[in-house]
RNA sequence: GCGGCGGUCGUCUAGCCUGGACUAGGACGCCGGCCCCCCAAGCCGGAGAUCCCGGGUUCAAAUCCCGGCCGCCGCACCA
């Protein structure tokens, strides 16, 4: 099979079997949108289970969050999207054509306009009379085009709010909240799992590059000071796990075959400039593992410096590679540092720190001038008096100290106190902690595109019918029960109902137990390979006889035959036991 | 956004060049019935198409022309 016609065979299999299609297709359909249908749901949802399991569940530092999709316009200020994440456009007023402006005025001016307001790009264009290149019209003042999608919060005159094209500032505004929640300590992670959007401007390639998709994300805060020794605790499996990486330095120098490296040495030979950091690129490595996708298949890209996002110091995407576009990025993995919680804190007057306690605490000196009352009456006289009072108290006895030490003096209210106006004390003071920024860093999975490369990564072909592989534990349905035969004679009825309850049994245990009727059991059987069902149950002749019941295998078609009771000690020691070589 | 290519039952497709016999044909799938002891069996019957949308040319348009939408590929963009 070559490989597009790969790409191919998934996009028509998740149209034919409802996984997913281009949304609004009665009207025409509008293009980074898509629906998803029952199955598409069920592996969804699968995979998000997994993911929770991995950054979750298994994890001791990792709570979850979930806040609002439209946030007001003030938090994207804050987080610097508003400016970084919009382009300076113009369009002709004639021929209607759109252009970049910067791009437009640095090609015909040869001006740079970057970090230009509005209006003076809109001069530069008037001064240096740019016209445009396609019709010589005039061009109307310039806008934002931002990818950001706006709306107004509220009806009428609302206010202009923005949905959020990432969870993470849900995360940093709730920050000093979750921390008093969990007690007060570090590392502190937070995860977000839910749908965002971006106006892309051209989105293509299906589920690749969406308008509206799903991000599972970790916001993970910790003290730089001591990410060696918590991440060196952490589970030997993690650390051990090799990964595939292009460094930076390498992409320089042109190289784009992967190093394998170990977590442990991506942080011992300072390729990942963060042990957490790398610490999750390793959990990610083992979750893409887990979906089904060969080692070989996942490379950790560095991003150039030009590349990253305005906040973030350094990036690694982690890419898969696919039939049809190649290697394609299903996860981000940025080094945030304190940016955010500092901007934030900036923004909202909020304290945002973290109180690191010392273990012993510090004694300090701290020397501090503490104004005499009538010495400073003396010399500012009785009407001065009150106002220097009020702006002595303003200062810190310790800035006063500082000040009187380096100039021997103050000048304070258009007067100058000389040294006598104050008394120096010196005192000891016992200091238990400092306030911190934690510093923050950030895996980030986009889960449609997890999908696309699962669905490729598991479609095979047997005897010229599809037969998806996937794990056990992403299927759609753990088990489909089939009545061997379904016609009106009483023995088939009897079948009939015995496999309706052992449906009823296993949904009831937590199963997600698929119930089919229609069709020839060998139909049955080639329908539910296609979505990818791992076992069946089959009630036939000899159930009604003794009261066992088939197992059958969708990667073999082998069948084993055990006792009704014992489906569900079967079915999940066969489940967890495929998913427990990556458990750590 | 620019350029190239494409869009016909659920799916794949015939027809388009050379306008009319197209009430748009076929296969697979789907639905109902019969039959059936394990891997898309068989037989009988049935439903299912705004020929992407809008406009134009023509006595006549799935077919020719123009515009739009959507998709694919390349370029640009991708915090």
């Amino acid at each position: 099979m070559t490989s597009n016609d790969l790409h191919e065979k998934v996009s028509e299999l998740a149209r034919r079997r409802g996984i997913y299609w281009p949304s609004f297709e009665i009207y025409g359909g509008v293009a980074g949108f898509y629906d998803f249908g029952p199955i598409g749901v069920l592996v969804k949802r699968s995979i998000v289970d997994l993911w929770s399991k991995f950054f979750i569940y298994l994890q001791e530092n990792i709570v979850e969050l979930e806040t609002p999709i439209i946030n007001p316009r003030v938090v994207f200020k804050a987080s610097g999207h508003e400016e970084h994440f919009t382009d300076p456009v113009v369009e002709c007023s004639s021929c209607g054509r759109i252009f970049r402006a910067d791009h437009l005025v640095k090609e015909l001016a040869g001006v740079d306009v970057e970090g230009f307001k509005l209006h003076e790009i809109d001069e530069v264009i008037k001064k240096h009379n740019i016209k445009c290149p396609d019709c010589g019209g005039e061009f109307k003042p310039a806008m934002s085009a931002l990818l950001l999608f706006s709306t107004e919060i509220g009806p009428y005159k609302g206010s202009l709010g923005y949905l959020r094209p990432e969870h993470a500032q849900g995360m940093f505004i709730n920050f000093a909240k979750m921390l008093r929640i969990v007690g007060e300590r570090l590392p502190l992670g937070i995860a977000q799992i839910g749908k965002v959007a971006r106006n892309e401007i051209s989105p293509r390639q299906a589920l690749i590059r969406l308008r509206e998709f799903t991000i599972m994300e970790v916001e993970f805060f910790f003290d730089p000071e001591k990410e060696r020794e918590e991440v060196s605790a952490n589970s030997e499996k993690v650390l051990s796990e090799k990964l595939r990486v292009v460094t930076g330095d390498m992409r320089l120098r042109g190289i784009e075959e992967p190093v394998e490296l170990t977590v442990r040495e991506l942080i011992e030979n300072k390729v990942v400039k963060s042990a957490w950091l790398a610490y999750w690129m390793g959990v990610g490595n083992i979750f893409i593992r887990s979906l089904g996708i060969p080692r070989e298949k996942i490379r950790f890209f560095e991003k150039l410096p030009h590349e990253r996002a305005h906040y973030s110091a350094q990036t690694f995407d982690q890419e898969v590679y696919t039939s049809r576009y190649g290697w394609i990025e299903v996860a981000g993995y940025a080094y945030r540092t304190t940016y955010d919680l500092e901007r934030h804190a900036e923004y909202s007057k909020a304290d945002l720190t973290y109180f690191k306690k010392y273990e012993i605490p510090v004694v300090k000196t701290v020397e501090a001038a503490y104004p005499d009352p009538e010495a400073v009456r003396k010399v500012v006289g009785e009407s001065k008096y009150p106002e220097v009072m009020r702006e002595l108290s303003k200062r810190s006895p310790e800035e006063l100290y500082k000040e009187l030490q380096s100039r021997s003096n103050i000048e304070i209210a258009g007067v100058i106190l000389p040294r006598e106006c104050f008394t120096i004390k010196r005192n000891e003071v016992k200091v238990h902690g400092e306030k911190i920024y934690p510093h923050v860093v950030e895996p980030s999975f986009g889960l449609e595109r997890l999908l696309h490369v699962v669905l490729e990564y598991a479609y095979s072909e047997r005897d010229g019918k599809v037969l998806l592989r996937l794990p056990p534990y992403i299927a759609p349905y753990h088990v489909a029960v089939l009545p061997l035969l379904a016609g009106k004679k009483p023995e088939y009825q009897k079948m009939v109902s015995i496999a309706k309850n052992i449906h009823r049994e296993l949904v009831g245990r937590g199963f997600r137990a698929l119930y089919d009727d229609e069709g020839s059991i060998g139909r049955r059987y080639a329908r539910i390979d296609e979505i990818g069902v791992p076992y069946a149950i089959t009630v036939d002749h000899q159930t009604l006889v003794d009261g066992t019941v088939t197992i059958r295998y969708r990667d073999t078609t082998q069948q084993e035959r055990v006792k009704i009771d014992s489906i569900p000690e079967r079915l999940n020691s066969l489940i967890t036991s495929s998913l427990s070589t990556y458990l750590f």
